[in-house]
DNA sequence: TAAAAACCATCGATAAATTATGGTTTTTGC
DNA sequence: GCAAAAACCATAATTTATCGATGGTTTTTA
């Protein structure tokens, strides 16, 4: 009987105690889970690196919010998604996550391109069993809202570049306009046109930012 | 019992039957489904303008390849999907296709946005019922190919405007450099140097045009 | 092995983006 | 309600990127 390895990394303990309890109890044609766990981003990098020297984990699955044990450098699960990928290229990466959101999910789908992605409140006994089932011979998963966010982002036949997506983000986390020159290395004024060429884009001219985040929003970029 | 309306169009008779004969005999919760079907682009529209007088259906099942009757105006299913989007926008539409290829399913995704997408080989008869299941209650609805190519489209970092996107497709139906000039509004040198930018985007310097393509459809271009 | 096609480099012309400046309007905090 | 801050807008100069013409070399193909 074959054994499928999984690390489970989840700042709450509970949650990595209920992925492997319910995935170790469970029956699969021709294998059987094993899944270790971790709370914290500096145990999970030194288990995923330590495993490649023996037997790399099949399946490692990871929260984004990972509070870190070393204050001065706050590491989430998608730096550890980038480090597992160049580390342990043969794992597949499933995010388990509680954001919906659409930057997150297209910032994870650009950055690590997981096998998987589940919304935590879509994950239930048979959710888990089918996300190992098909990651490891056909992925991906994904959960419907995780879909739902693809599918957004998909249809959208506008591109912005960098600059303007780093623009949408600032705004939709409060950055004041002004402001944004210290993130951004373009000038005010032109920051101030990108927003306005990019409300045309839109077909909000005249409107207030606002206005503009609301729909950068429904349209997926942020 | 409520009765989930359903329009199913394919050139070959067979199949629509076959989804037909599936979705009248399936057991479902609440509901039953009838299914009308069409096999030229020509009935369907017509079928579909008519139902919105009276009841639009609840979905639309789309084949791409519709060999019409009217040979001098080639209508596909991507039309007839734009076409039920603007008649009947409370139909949900789904495509049933042959094609799993990256650029026809991005096409599709921006063009139509359906509500879901199956690749014809992994059509059997429990794939169906979730289809309808999924596509009335939570959209959307891929199958694992379907989902493979949109994982494919999400990882891409690189944005190529229109031209760009002309160009490789071009390469990849094998039209000549220099017969692009009567397909893109550029010129010829232009186009090489877009090539050749494009080539260097991809980190492939110095090749050729078959390794553009090649790379070109690894990263889900065409 | 010719001829065709692809590839490459340079350069002037053109278009687009950026930025500085100086303003007006709207929002915000007291 | 009012002053200050921020957002918004228009213009013009400057920089930058793109385009397309030309003339060539290399590679493919018939």
């Amino acid at each position: 009987m074959n054994i499928i390895r999984i690390l489970a990394v989840d700042d709450h303990e509970m949650t990595t105690l209920g992925y492997k309890f319910i995935l170790e109890d469970s029956e699969f044609d021709g294998f059987k889970v094993h899944v270790d766990t971790s709370k914290t981003f500096e145990e999970a990098s030194e288990k995923i690196r330590q495993s490649v020297n023996r037997l790399p984990y099949h399946i490692i699955l990871l929260d984004i919010q990972l509070s870190s044990n070393i204050e001065h450098k706050e590491k989430t699960g998608e730096d550890l998604g980038v480090l597992a990928r160049e580390v342990s290229p043969e794992s597949k990466v499933v995010f388990m996550s509680s954001f919906s959101d659409n930057y997150r999910i297209n910032s994870i789908m650009q950055s690590v391109d997981p096998e998987g992605y589940m919304v935590k409140s879509e994950i239930d006994e048979a959710s888990l069993q089918s996300m190992v089932k098909t990651v490891t011979s056909n992925p991906p998963y994904y959960t419907q809202k995780a879909l739902a966010a693809i599918r957004k982002k998909m249809a959208n036949r506008i591109n912005l570049d960098e600059n303007d997506k780093k623009i949408l983000y600032h705004l939709s986390i409060g950055t004041k306009t002004k402001d944004m020159i210290n993130h951004i290395s373009l000038s005010l004024p032109t920051i101030e046109n990108r927003k306005r060429h990019i409300k045309a884009l839109f077909g909000i001219e005249k409107q207030n930012d606002q206005a503009l985040i609301s729909e950068a929003r429904d349209r997926g970029f942020i």
